[in-house]
DNA sequence: CCTACAGTCTACAGTAGCTGTAGACGCAAG
DNA sequence: CTTGCGTCTACAGCTACTGTAGACTGTAGG
């Protein structure tokens, strides 16, 4: 017998136990068998359906996307491309995200390297905060990349 | 006189009339005068914090520690390093999702190539995010900066 | 068999950092 | 005077969870 508790599961996977239930409620994963006195019971098919979700959050795919994702692995005589194009758009999201945050590295290695010490009056940081007219934000940069929110 | 509406302060720094408000009703910005009409009235230093606390944003300094660095700027005698320390951290956490963006990149990048189309049943884009085992997120691997969430 | 304690259950509130909605009122131009 | 945008408050919703409360279950030791 291959069952286990959502404990184990969870041990199995490296997803904790709220999140899993939380993943039930969204309907990301099916609602289990229960034991007699009402406890989840899985098995070694839930923990690679539950694998493949948290991988595929790890890679940062929207939990909307591996709701597509699933939906069409469930009907296997469907078009790769589909699932090709979901990736590339989430390569797409990961290399604008790098951008964004490789100039923010840049501007927070110079604020830093600016700042010698000394009295928050002439902190080189805060006054690099407080000119936001020459950084990364300036209105006629076009750049929308960059004014693109860093948590987006 | 220098006194302009809600509207106009946002067209002025570019964030959004409702996140104005919002960071009024978290403590950011302080409350303005109001007009008899009961309008938010701002002046040319509400620009300049604004503009502040939408730079630091921009930058990914969560709320907390704009909050922090605002406190500080009131104080102007006090030593600068609390500054630079947060600063600091801010850059550490940025380097550290640029580790984790770039091993995204580089898993999302073979994914799509190994998938050369076909059908879903055997798509390698699939496969791979069923393959958990050998990828980012090896038990074994000890490495906790890429088993740390994407959106964190 | 009893007790202790870890595990599980449901349901709901809280987190961050906003965004969106509803319904009422203000204000300037045509 | 009306049109239409701007502003007001208050609250719900968003993503992807996490945390809490209070009750029940399962199991190992004594």
């Amino acid at each position: 017998m291959n069952s286990m508790t959502i404990g184990k599961l969870s041990r199995a996977t490296g997803v904790k136990v709220t999140t899993i239930r939380y993943y039930e409620s969204i309907g990301l994963l099916e609602e289990p068998e229960r034991s007699a006195s009402g406890q989840r019971l899985y098995d070694d098919v839930s923990v690679e359906r539950l694998g493949f979700i948290r991988h595929a959050r790890d890679l940062g795919f929207p939990v909307s996307a591996i709701r597509e994702l699933i939906s069409l692995q469930v009907e296997p005589g469907g078009d790769c491309a589909v699932v090709d194009q979901i990736a590339r758009r989430q390569l797409g999201e990961v290399r604008r995200r790098l951008t964004q945050l490789e100039a923010l590295e840049a501007e927070l290695k110079r604020m830093i390297s600016d700042c010698e010490g000394g009295e928050i009056a002439s902190c080189l940081v805060l006054a690099a905060l407080g000119r936001h007219e020459h950084c990364l934000h300036d209105e006629h940069a076009g750049k929308e990349v960059l004014a693109a929110r860093l948590s987006e």
